[in-house]
DNA sequence: GATATCGTTAACCCTATGGTTAACGATCCT
DNA sequence: AGGATCGTTAACCATAGGGTTAACGATATC
């Protein structure tokens, strides 16, 4: 509903048919099976990953085939990049701080 | 609670305070003034970094300072990179497919 | 046509989440 | 001592989140 990246990835299960579906397009069954929870629960995960644009969907018969939609992902993991980089940058800083304090 | 850094940055506010954190050190006021919230409500998103670990609080006087503590948010960034990996991956192995096709 | 299979929808439940106001603790400043 | 400032705690509220069972729709299979 508010289209954060971050939200779909906040619960175990939709990041583990991430990883799945990571590996190539499947069924909502291969996708989802062996997670422990009933299949409502798994049919509102699948809604949430295609809300947020993560994941899409082909009806093909009386199965659905789900695929990685990485575009919307790639938004969480460009902003991790660029936290990293700041946080990089911060230790350099610090490391040169103690250099320097090392100097005297 | 569940030690999720995902969980912790599923929340705008939370990733605001975690950007200008990565910017360096910073009190309870510097870092969390301007969201619109009451400071109730910043003192429960503090909560929730704190206890999964991605920021540190050092009281000093009345005021408390907050720094980032990165290795939580590595989890979360290392996870981002292999899914990547896998979608690149998975981008070549469909760029292959069109390719065979294409000489056929 | 009857039945099995894939997956969803509907209705419900409980807890977590995110927000508020009011009051407080502790420190700093005159 | 008295007041301003930084931030938290307490109590409360509304909604979202994640789960369940029961029933269903639509396709496939015998």
């Amino acid at each position: 509903m508010v289209n954060d990246p971050f939200r779909a990835l906040s619960h175990p299960i939709r990041r583990g048919i991430v990883e799945r579906l990571a590996a190539g397009p499947a069924t909502v069954g291969e996708a989802t099976t062996g997670f422990g929870v009933s299949k409502p629960a798994i049919t509102k995960h699948l809604r949430v990953l295609e809300d947020t644009g993560v994941v899409r969907r082909v009806v093909e018969g009386r199965t659905h085939r789900l695929s990685l939609e990485p575009e919307v992902l790639s938004l969480a993991a460009d902003w991790m990049d660029r936290q990293r980089a700041l946080w990089r940058r911060l230790f350099d800083v610090v490391d040169e701080y103690l250099k320097e304090e090392a100097h005297r």
